[in-house]
DNA sequence: TATAAATGAAAGTAAGTACTTGCATGTGAA
DNA sequence: TTCACATGCAAGTACTTACTTTCATTTATA
């Protein structure tokens, strides 16, 4: 079962990503979570504390790059396909974290890095991939690095439109993103 | 010259840009339009009504979107080049604004209509292009709203990408994006 | 110049908020 | 049982903040 400071943690978030860092009161943290307001104090010392250690948990993104990378099998379609599920994997399941990191943006500058990291870290997965593809003459030869950030901005512009900036009928599921929209992207370098 | 109103909404809007909603003070806001305090109330009647003005006064897109419509030559390297800056430059414009709705969702109902209203609006010049586009048989015959989808969620993830979790050397200019980046997209639909 | 409107200065109010303190209660381990 | 420890409860403190009121001063306009 959930304990007081994973509860106390997940309550934090949930609120800072609805209201906002100000917004988020130590009162309704505490309502949220089940606990006595005093009790977050002394978990965590001060407001401040209970957010340090909930970015703390849940910004590991280290090993999950490493995953895409084991998951390479040289086959283009196969691995871009990949590598885009991955990529929505990470956003969607760190998708508070990351929504706060962009909104409290300098608050807690551990975590803006940690954000920031990741599309540098995608990046260099792609382009390598498509360096070495080009090498083995499995697709078109153009600028990795190009190909390499288009596919990013995809991937990124999917994923935040989708969550943030369509109405829920306009909405495209992963699996028709990946199939109908991707494909798209991919044939043109073939 | 500015008088003290766009004085006092330029200034809100900065300092709520910078620190949201919560975080932009009264006070704040008064002393970077270099008025008294008092002044915002007189004006304005609370917080709120000022942000409220500013909204009103910067949330026109339709407009602009207008202008998309009426440079269209036909020609798709040339018209997808002009979409593509056109949005560039009405997202920079309004960064600001755009950057709050985002940030502060749900407490301007008004602003995130217009903000939604975007996307939409420029999905359907896209689409409606593409479609035209394809009868002439000047591009590919693929599905025109995946295609036009995709142009987005690729503009978008340039201009947020860019905006916010890119470091400075690794930023890509505009004209850079357009001439490479853009035309690898392009391409595809030839 | 005379009058109205816009702004400033100072002070204050009411509410909210992060955080503290002291004490009571429950619970699991030795 | 006993004792340490986690938690709850009640009350309070110090500070911030949106907003008000009153009066003086400046600025524009007729």
């Amino acid at each position: 079962m959930e304990n007081t400071k994973d509860r106390i943690i997940r309550a934090a978030i949930e609120l800072v990503d609805e209201k906002g860092y100000k917004g988020a009161t130590t009162r309704a943290i505490a309502e949220r979570a089940e606990v006595n307001e005093v009790t977050l104090f002394r978990h965590f010392g001060n407001k401040k504390g209970i957010l340090d250690a909930a970015i703390q948990k849940y910004s590991f993104f280290d090993e999950i790059t490493e995953t895409m990378r084991k998951g390479i099998t040289w086959n283009l379609e196969k691995d871009l396909k990949m590598l885009s599920e991955k990529y929505q994997e990470i956003v969607a399941s760190k998708r508070n974290i990351i929504l706060i990191s962009l909104r409290e943006e300098g608050r807690f500058p551990e975590l803006d890095e940690a954000i920031q990291k990741l599309p540098t870290t995608y990046r260099n997965i792609i382009k390598d991939y498509f360096i070495t593809m080009i090498e083995q003459k499995k697709m078109k030869k153009i600028d990795p690095e190009v190909a390499a950030n288009n596919f990013i901005y995809f991937n990124f512009g999917y994923f935040f439109l989708q969550d943030r900036l369509l109405e829920k009928n306009e909405k495209i599921t992963l699996n028709k993103f990946t199939d109908n929209y991707l494909s798209m992207f991919i044939d043109s370098l073939k």
